[in-house]
RNA sequence: CGCGGGGUAGAGCAGUUGGCAGCUCGUCGGGCUCAUAACCCGAAGGUCGUAGGUUCAAGUCCUACCCCCGCAACCA
């Protein structure tokens, strides 16, 4: 069985689940759930990423330990997927024992093969900050933005890591698609920023702090720590057994996609794969930036208090649809702008006039001309033959290649096209003059639905089981699916039974009233 | 001359090797009555950033310019 590994970033716990999180695990949580249906064995991770100054300062500020901070953080992501019905298989915190020993041990590999040496580093640093600050960032003074100080030239010993004996190598992985260990960035545009910053040349980097005790010990100097991105990249193969699970490890790596929003790009698809490299690791296969947004034109902050959090959204629009709206409201890559009203126009064009009142109306006339019970009769059903079509041409490539908005434009194509037979059908006339036909023209809209809903699953894999059971579908939608994704064959009978009853109806979408401007 | 991306209908975007300028939403008009005031049909709306050039033919290729944006590495 094809296996396939796809990762989110780990988040830092310095700051609570927002929408900008949900934005990134709900589309990796699309794309596993969708290589899930087309029978792959999917890996799916997930986690936190607790060590690093910060966290310190907020644990002293609450008076806590860090790692009371850090539990308490780290259990707010998780309930925020649960929320989300996120469905990952694992959940790595750089705190778990198991990633401490990794980077450990790594750390040491990299030693042994001489790619870490000491170094005095000399720079300007902030007392009151507390921390190093780059010359560009001084004001007009050459004080600190900030605390109006001067900084003080400080010195400090640190270990380095040899990134830029990786240069060439790096540049050619990234170019070249021959190359073994070829890395796919994209978007494009992110591919050439890249390309263009590895062409400047690549100075090497300090791994480690001496003044932090926050993090995880070098175990070759007890006395400094491992910076904490070096720690944070590997999470990656830490959380599937590259220290103590062989087989696990072996199976799933290396990474089909590290998905991740553009501001941690550089780290993804430069300084990862040289430790991979370095340590003998192949290196991932592709990594994914996406852009961020704005909310109502303004940049999402805390200061301004336009930040939307998941328990938000899944209030106002239920779980299903929140995963939705968040993924395909703006193209998927660039960055975009998000509004509350902007999800809720696009909750009711989509998903209650569109898909909703399509379930709606086929349910409330079988129920009125066929007693609630799909009709029994044989047709030719060109119409699911016609809806399978519009899916298969492209559906899924926009899924995998993170088009969100593409793919869900695509279904909502193929639900406008049963609204249109509906229209020329018009049933509701059939019922006065054509029983027969009438009858072979509603079953005909409950498998083009069917498969509708089975297309849906990624997204919504609650509502499209409902909708499943309401059209009286056979079994679980989720097997049936897998079936067909494998083998692409429409069944002689279809998905709904014939003769069987409806599920009781409900309204799946129920339209929300937009505030007048 | 740091590197890179972009300027196409009111908004957001597609436009492959140059061959009638498209999609979603919005707007306007009409139709239908099964349905969540939902659905269907039709229309209006663009001198494709500016100025030149190549070509039978340019949104697409070339040159110059204007404007917007991203990146510029210890940032978690």
């Amino acid at each position: 069985m094809n296996k396939y590994y796809i990762t989110t970033p780990i988040y830092y716990v310095n700051d609570r689940p927002h929408i900008g999180h949900a934005y990134t695990t709900i589309a990796t949580d699309i794309v596993a759930r969708w290589k899930k249906l087309q029978g792959f064995d999917v890996f799916f991770l997930t986690g936190t990423d607790e060590h690093g100054a910060k966290i310190c300062q907020s644990a002293q500020a609450k008076q806590i330990t860090p790692k009371q901070l850090c539990d308490e953080m780290s259990t707010h992501f998780k309930e925020a997927w649960k929320l989300l019905d996120i469905d990952y298989s694992g959940f790595i915190r750089t705190t778990d024992k198991i990633h401490e020993d990794t980077v450990q041990m790594i750390m040491q590999t990299l030693y042994d093969k001489q790619l870490i040496y000491k170094k005095k580093y000399e720079g300007l640093y902030c007392i009151h900050c507390e921390k190093f600050i780059s010359e560009k960032d001084l004001d007009e003074n050459g004080c600190c933005p900030d605390h109006k100080k001067p900084p003080k030239v400080q010195s400090e010993e640190n270990y380095f890591f040899r990134l830029s004996s990786f240069n060439e190598k790096l540049i050619d992985m990234i170019e070249n698609s021959q190359n073994p260990n070829h890395i796919e960035i994209l978007p494009e545009t992110r591919r050439n920023e890249i390309l263009g910053k590895l062409k400047l040349g690549l100075e090497d980097i300090s791994i480690s702090r001496a003044a932090l005790d926050w993090g995880i010990p070098l175990p070759f100097d007890n006395s400094q720590t491992v910076y904490v991105w070096i720690d944070a990249l590997i999470n990656y193969v830490s959380a599937i057994g590259y220290k103590d699970d062989k087989a696990i490890f072996e199976k799933y790596w290396p990474a089909d996609i590290h998905l991740m929003a553009k501001d941690i790009l550089w780290f993804h698809s430069v300084i990862w794969p040289a430790l991979l490299m370095g340590a003998d690791i192949a290196v991932h296969k592709r990594v994914y930036a996406h852009g961020f947004f704005t909310i109502n034109g303004e940049k999402m902050s805390k200061t301004i208090g336009n930040v939307i959090t998941p328990s938000e959204l899944v209030e106002k629009f239920g779980v299903d649809p929140t995963r939705y709206l968040t993924v395909s409201l703006i193209p998927f890559g660039p960055d975009g702008d998000i509004s509350i009203s902007a999800l809720a126009h696009k909750y009711n064009i989509d998903l209650a006039n569109n898909l909703g009142n399509l379930v709606s109306r086929t349910n409330k006339m079988a129920e009125k001309y066929f007693e609630g019970k799909i009709p029994d009769c044989q047709v030719e059903d060109t119409l699911t033959q016609s809806v399978a079509k519009i899916l298969e041409d492209g559906y899924g490539q926009a899924i995998e290649n993170m088009q969100f908005h593409r793919a869900t434009e695509i279904l909502q194509n193929a639900i406008t096209l049963i609204n249109q037979q509906i229209e020329n059908d018009a049933p509701w006339k059939l019922a006065k003059t054509d029983t027969e036909k009438l009858a072979k023209c509603m079953y005909c809209y409950f498998q083009a639905t069917d498969l509708i809903a089975m297309h849906l699953i990624p997204f919504m894999p609650t509502i499209s089981q409902k909708i499943w059971g309401l059209n009286g579908a056979n079994g679980n939608i989720y097997d049936t699916s897998k079936q067909y994704f494998i083998d692409k064959q429409l069944p002689k009978d279809g998905f709904s039974i014939k003769g069987s009853s409806l599920g009781s109806f409900e309204i799946l979408f129920p339209r929300i009233e937009l505030e007048k401007k």
